[in-house]
Order: structure tokens, then C-alpha cells, then sequence
RNA sequence: UCCGCAGUAGCUCAAUGGUAGAGCAUUCGGCUGUUAACCGAAGGGUUGUAGGUUCGAGUCCUACCUGCGGAGCCA
């Protein structure tokens, strides 16, 4: 009786007869021989059935299997220099499991997006989709054991929240019992500063939702995000805590997938091998200088009519655009550093800067190559009366913040944190266009199917 | 919400206002080493929807629907 064997474990059975069970990948013929492309999840394998090797009918069969036939194959695990993985079987019994209903949507040409989006649940069969769905879980794990080896806890925030934490984003809305309307959560932040001031050094990892009608490749409606909140710490502590989470995670996705990236993904991994600390660090103030002079560059080689089209220079004070982003970025081979914004630009939470009260003590990190905002974060006002004059100053409604303001009644401390974007990480790692490949099933503002 | 582009075979795309086409996929046949195999044959269409212009509309006009790309906002 054969054993029974994984793809990936193939090499381990040389000169064996083994069973694998997997799915029709592709096919090819060349009359006494037939080539079956059999995939398992783990891997992909050339299964070689030899007219001579197999029964007549099951020779016959061979040549007429659709695609993503669910089959059982048995036969000799044999060294192939011609294949990829080193290895194919030599076919000696085929037992199909069962056929397609009817023919498989996806061929091994190329599809539109739109098509690919509705047949979701199909191109997760495809080599690409894997290989990013295996990064995807890697950059996952790298996360929680970033966090978990420094002795922070995974505190799980709530998903149902009764307010928009910052008073700004567009949230989803859902009807709640007798008590009205709950919405969903959009970060976690404020319930992680109170698990901070428990617990000491905390993070959540969860899913997040924004209604904004964001329709761009860096959106989803619903993104995974992970939100680190540590006593004791300030701005500059922090962001060493981000410069060297996110080296760890991108080495960690690297030392783990870096053929796959380069081969089916096309990534060119050396722009990642120099994601590692320290990170390049400039104040906003500068980062508008460096797009201003960069801006006027830009104007000087365009005629006059030419610049009247573009939109007004930047000036202190405006949020940095994605356009900008990508200025500011591309200017280094790392993640940048931007930090102490106008303070008015940023949420009621952040603690303003002693040395420049105009400015408040937050950083967001670019990711070079144009991937833009992967992480925001910053020291929070720890001060009571300088919170609940932000509040009002937002015009917030103060009793929905009477519980967070009790967090700097009793024993409050500076503390600071960050949120990272999962999709937007993994998307840069694995150089993709758009997130929505990054998530399994992606929901954006005009898809919630499959 | 705003701006732009596009909807033709299962998929990717062609088609001066004048007979609806190709590649891939599917089905059948051929080939003992194929790597997106190759060669031969066959089937496959209410051209997004509704109006309009015209002798004649896939093509021109109007509206709507759907999708894509971008902006704003954000991670």
C-alpha cells in the first residue's frame, strides 16, 4: 500500500511509491505519454502516465481529465532535473475522485480583474494567489511573534463600538437592540490604551471597517490591522518600536519565501533586503520642504500652460496626498519616517509637542517603491485637562469620552502606539498593484461577492 | 461624491456605418519528454439594457446599468 504524501514533502519519498491526492492543475500529451500538473496545496507536481505503465482505460482517461479534477494518484517519486521542484511521479494508478460539473472558468491565460474578482474563490487556486496567501500568513505570524517575544499580550478589542473613536471616518452602521445604533469598530486604539494602563505592553489584531467611498488600489471597506499600545513610552521609543517591527516582519516574509516572491510573483527582492533599522526619520516640516522642491522641479520643465493644470504647490499644513507620499519615498531605499504633523491635521488623542505646540508628537511610516502609509501612530495627551480641551475643541461628545478621560484620572502615563495596515504590508512585500489580492475575499465599495 | 475609460463566444480581444472574427478553453483525432507544448477538425453569438438617427448600427446620438482606473479620505 502506498503512502500516502504532500507535494511538498516529496523529495523525502525517492524511489517510492507514493499516493497524493490533489486536483487536476493542467495537462499535456504527446501520445504514449501524458503529463498531469497535479496540485495539493502544498505544491505542484508533473505526474507522468507512460501508456506502458498503466491499464489501457486508465491510459484513456488520463488523456480526457478537465481541469480541477479532484484525483488520487499512485507511483514512483522519481528525480527529474527538468522540473522545477526536482522531482515527478511515474504514474502507475489513477483513481478520480470527481470531475467538474462542468468546464473550470479559469484557464491558464490571462483574465481581467473583474472576471478573476467574481470567480474569487477559484483564483485562490491559482499559483499567484497561493504563494500571496502563504505571505499573507507569514506576515501574520511575524506579527504576533514580533509582539509575543517582547512580552506584550494580545488584548481583542471590540468589533461593535458605540461611537466613532475619532469623530471623523465614515463608519458602517448597525441597528442594536433597544439601545439604537452600533457601528463597527474602525480602530481599536482607545480600548488598547486601556488595556495598556491594565497590562503594560498590548496589541490587538483584528478587522477594522471604513465606509468611506475610497476606490483605490491602497482601500478596502474591511482590512486586518494591528495596533500595539505600551506605558511608558514616548514618540521616539516608538518609533524604534515600528522602524524595528516592521524590519522583523518583511526579514521574516523574506527568509521564508524568497524564491516564491522572485519566481511567481516577479518581486524584486533586494529593494526588501534593505528594509532594516534604523529608518530614515523627517519631521513634516521638512517633508513639505522636500516635496516643495520637488514640486518646483517638476513645474521649471513644463511650459507655462501646462502648469496652470496642476493643482496648487503644497504649503505647511496639508496633508501629505499619495502623489506626495510617493516623493517623500522614493527619495530613500527604506521606509520612511514622517513625523510631528500640524497638530489640527491630526486626531483629539495626540499629544502636542512641548518644544512646537503647533505641531503633534505622530509618525506615519511610507513604504518606499509607491506603496504609501503602511503605519500611523504617535505619543497620546496623557494630560486630563488637555484632553477634555481637545475634545471640545473637536467637538466630540464629551460623555461618550468620560471612560477614556477616567484612563488619565487614575495614574496616567505617557504612552504611545501605532496601527499597520496588513494588506498594505503584504502588499508592498509581494509588490502587487492592488490590495485586494492580499486579502482572500476583498470587500470593497462596489463588491461584497463571493 | 467628482473626473476619465470600457462593456462583442466560457475567457482575452479584433471588426471604414455594409455577410460576426481570431487566440485560449471545450469536444474529437494525431504525436514517447511536454513546460502557457505542438498539428488537424468541430461546436460555440439577442454585440450590457432601453430608446433614437439611418435604406442599413457592434460601430453614430441620448439615458440607464455594470465594471475598471484615478481624486478626495484614510491603514
Amino acid at each position: 500500500m502506498a503512502e500516502n504524501v504532500y507535494v511538498a514533502d516529496i523529495a523525502l519519498h525517492e524511489g517510492k511509491e507514493v499516493t497524493l491526492h490533489g486536483w487536476l492543475h493542467g495537462r499535456r500529451s504527446s501520445g504514449k505519454l501524458h503529463f498531469l500538473q497535479v496540485r495539493d496545496g502544498t505544491g505542484t507536481v508533473q505526474c507522468v502516465v507512460f501508456k506502458g505503465n498503466v491499464t489501457p482505460e486508465a491510459f484513456t482517461e488520463a488523456d480526457h481529465l478537465p481541469q480541477e479534477t479532484s484525483l488520487a494518484v499512485t507511483g514512483l517519486v522519481k528525480k527529474e532535473p527538468r522540473s522545477p521542484i526536482g522531482f515527478e511521479i511515474d504514474v502507475r494508478s489513477l483513481a478520480v475522485h470527481a470531475r467538474p460539473a462542468r468546464e473550470y472558468p479559469l484557464g491558464h491565460k490571462e483574465h481581467g480583474v473583474a472576471f478573476l474578482m467574481e470567480q474569487r474563490h477559484l483564483w485562490l487556486r491559482s499559483p499567484r494567489q497561493n504563494v500571496i496567501l502563504r505571505v499573507r500568513h507569514t506576515v501574520e505570524k511575524a506579527i504576533r511573534d514580533f509582539f509575543d517575544q517582547r512580552g506584550f499580550t494580545l488584548v481583542d478589542g471590540p468589533i461593535f463600538t458605540p461611537n466613532a473613536c475619532e469623530g471623523t471616518s465614515t463608519l458602517f452602521e448597525v441597528p442594536y437592540f433597544d439601545l439604537g445604533k452600533a457601528y463597527l469598530t474602525q480602530s481599536n486604539q482607545l480600548y488598547m490604551e486601556a488595556a495598556a494602563m491594565a497590562l503594560g505592553k498590548v496589541y490587538s489584531f483584528g478587522p477594522t471597517f471604513r465606509a468611506e467611498k475610497s476606490k483605490t488600489r491602497r482601500h478596502l471597506t474591511e482590512f486586518w490591522m494591528v495596533e500595539p499600545e505600551v506605558a511608558w513610552l514616548d514618540l521616539e521609543g516608538d518609533m524604534r518600536l515600528m522602524e524595528e517591527f516592521v524590519s522583523f516582519v518583511v526579514q521574516t516574509a523574506l527568509a521564508k519565501h524568497r524564491d516564491e516572491l522572485s519566481r511567481v510573483l516577479e518581486r524584486d527582492v533586494s529593494k526588501l533586503d534593505a528594509v532594516q533599522p534604523p529608518f530614515p526619520r523627517i519631521p513634516y516640516t521638512e517633508a513639505v520642504e522636500v516635496i516643495r522642491r520637488a514640486q518646483e522641479a517638476q513645474r521649471a520643465a513644463l511650459p507655462p500652460e501646462e502648469v496652470a493644470k496642476l493643482p496648487p504647490m503644497m504649503t505647511w499644513g496639508d496633508d501629505i496626498g499619495g502623489d506626495e507620499e510617493t516623493l517623500v519615498a522614493s527619495a530613500y531605499d527604506r521606509p520612511v519616517m514622517v513625523h510631528r504633523y500640524p497638530a489640527a491635521m491630526k486626531a483629539f488623542y495626540f499629544k502636542k509637542d512641548a518644544q512646537d505646540p503647533s505641531v503633534a508628537l505622530g509618525c506615519d511610516v511610507l513604504a518606499p517603491e509607491g506603496y504609501g502609509e503602511i503605519i500611523g501612530g504617535g505619543q497620546r495627551e496623557d494630560d486630563l485637562e488637555t484632553l477634555e480641551k481637545a475634545i471640545a475643541h473637536h467637538q466630540l461628545p464629551r460623555e461618550a469620552f468620560e471612560w477614556y478621560l477616567d484612563l488619565r484620572r487614575y495614574g496616567t502615563v505617557p504612552h504611545a502606539g501605532f496601527g499597520m495596515g496588513v494588506e498594505r504590508c503584504v502588499a508592498w512585500i509581494c509588490g502587487l498593484h492592488h490590495v485586494r489580492e492580499t486579502i482572500p475575499f476583498a470587500r470593497m465599495t462596489e463588491r461584497i461577492t463571493p
